[in-house]
DNA sequence: GATGAATGAGCATTCATTCAT
DNA sequence: CATGAATGAATGCTCATTCAT
């Protein structure tokens, strides 16, 4: 069981642009090669170093694509709390809310695709890393305070369930939507849809007894 | 870009048996070590032949595993029409029919879960031969002639958008659901909530002008 | 802590002449360049094959020099075993038996020289693989019915120094002599040396007492 | 055949401090880790200094180990000088003078164990650079002298042999011994057994003709 | 002088693929 | 048809050495 702790902290400032750029380099060829396909002398290349200088700060290649997941793990909370905070400033509520911050959400998962596409599919053990698992529960945190800030009536009979199935579902379709290569116009015409349909299952069990009714004469 | 398509195909009865080994052998393999992680040797010696003889039947290693993807995708269509001529013959409909199929459908991805979950993730570009997309168009032009022969009423203002997001939604929870290891009633359990689930998300464009209004009020 | 055991057997008669081609250029590099300084792509070379073909058999360098030690260790023991039945059978004993012994031990140290000089050396852990001690203890049995066979006055105040410090000065002096590039006769000769000097230490505590008292005045 | 040679003279106290302090980090990360394993960056470190410090004084790692060698050499040399003194002044001879000489080697050989036993080992070039032969020479210059002083009876029919033989005896023996990690209780009896062995060899001669009887009839 | 960032040749090892038997 | 021996390009990683700051 290989560590994966960054090997030594950059010192200098020269350093920090080369971790910096490894990072990047790291995400791009991502983006092209895929995690298998990617080597750790094109990380470095494409950084514009040599193999030697990745291995001064990461001790092997995982390590590179943990601490890249790491930081787009990281920079989606980050977003998702400005986000949260303009909810409460501006007072949005219900669909506009969830839109703003599904929105918000996508425009991170766009940018940092490869990682999360890519990575999540063939290095899913990297977003268990400690520092994913609590930039991950921080996320899920967030949401719940959402939930209560918005005081919506999501306590259903089979609640965990729910939230577990919505959940994936919302997350499953906006990874997908993040991966369209169009303009972002339809990304966004996607974004809302999914908000509209989210909050429609998640308010659907308020009209329950209506509901069944309907459902059981289609 | 090295061709794909089988080397030859298995006149003799041992031949054909051999072929259907390998498959076997390349999809346990799957299970425990993942696409990269495997390799020709070893999906040869747990079929019990010998790599030559696996060479003898695929041209490379993506050729055996874009053969398993096919006959998994064909496995799924096969017990697709099964269970909507089974929806006709019962007359079901609505969440009923909805929750049969998917239900049926379950039991193909669990049982071929290495297949749709690691090929899935890690080798995609099998799922994009033309043998699978065939497989795959039919199983869209199924749901189409589902909505028909349910004659429900999906012809929403956006509908290839609401098509597309629901269908993702589904097939991503369904994907998840069949990665559950425990006993298979709860798998059974949140596969209805995805049927109702689905249904409602469907059904809610026919209220839409009064939903819509509730929706901005909020 | 990687394995050593051997890859797999070489089942077909091609196989069996690579396994030991591979053993004996790997004798030839440690000659020539020591363990540290040698590839495993110069053994594969050197034997005529590729380092595919090495690593089919040997899981890894060390596996490679292991198979070596033992292979070595085993010579030495079969030539020690048909040595010692010649002094049997000629009637050999004392200082004759001793040098007849030696000899024929020096014969497989110049022969196996850079097994025992550079491996001993630079790699000793390999002389600790179980297969390497076995022969080494059997070597040692071997040694002590020498002993009870010529009834030689063994018994020391303090035996089991004396039997370790002088050999350890044998095998010492044999390996420096085994090291010696000149022509065999002066390998001979020392080694002569070596056999009257032995006897003469381990035989001086017979006259221990009028000795003693000589060292107790000094 | 890149030079060996120190790369400049420290002139000023704090940079032969540096350049000491270099030495013994090298010792000592010679016991834990070998020569091979030993990197450069890790004596640096060891040693409180940075790379780029250590190659302002050495041209390579050699010549790092190549001092470190050398000031072995010196002060085993100097402390058998004393050693000799000592015998002189204090009228030692035979077996206690073989054995007060014996007990100095052994200190200086345990303090310095890494260099002798690691690099004679590993490095054996290191021992045959001009500074380390020089030591050497001096040392069997010194135990010529030796004999001389105790006007010892060791011309022998082939003298150089047994020199050469006993000599190598005994500097295995102390190799050995200075191995050993117990007490020092332990070493010193040993070595007590050592000299006395090794006079016994010495002396052996003496009694060549009466001795070869015996051995005849064993 | 001292530092540590950068370099890149070199090594062990893997594995898809070929082909003689 | 089947076998398994042989191949070698490719990959992850190390570490002695250089040099700008």
């Amino acid at each position: 069981m290989p560590t994966i702790e960054p090997r030594k902290l950059p010192r200098q400032q020269r350093s920090k642009a080369t971790v910096q750029a490894i990072l990047d380099a790291c995400a791009e060829g991502l983006q092209s090669r895929g995690y298998h396909g990617l080597t750790t002398h094109a990380i470095a290349m494409r950084a514009g170093a040599s193999v030697g200088t990745l291995y001064q700060y990461f001790p092997n290649r995982d390590a590179v694509a943990g601490a890249l997941v790491v930081r787009s793990m990281e920079r989606l909370l980050e977003t998702m709390r400005g986000a949260l905070a303009e909810c409460v400033e501006r007072g949005l509520a219900g669909q506009a809310a969830t839109e703003h911050l599904l929105l918000s959400a996508l425009h991170v998962l766009v940018e940092e695709r490869p990682v999360f596409s890519r990575l999540g599919a063939e290095a899913p053990h990297l977003f268990r890393l400690p520092a994913a698992v609590a930039a991950a529960s921080q996320l899920i945190h967030m949401s719940q305070e959402i939930r209560l800030t918005s005081g919506n009536q999501l306590d259903l009979p089979m609640p965990e369930a729910d939230a577990w199935i919505i959940g994936h579902m919302v997350s499953a379709s906006m990874m997908q939507i993040s991966l369209l290569e169009g303009p972002e116009e339809e990304r966004r015409k996607l974004t809302r849809e999914v908000a509209r349909l989210t909050c429609r299952m998640a308010l659907s069990r308020v009209s329950e007894s209506s509901a069944s009714v309907a459902a059981a004469a289609a």
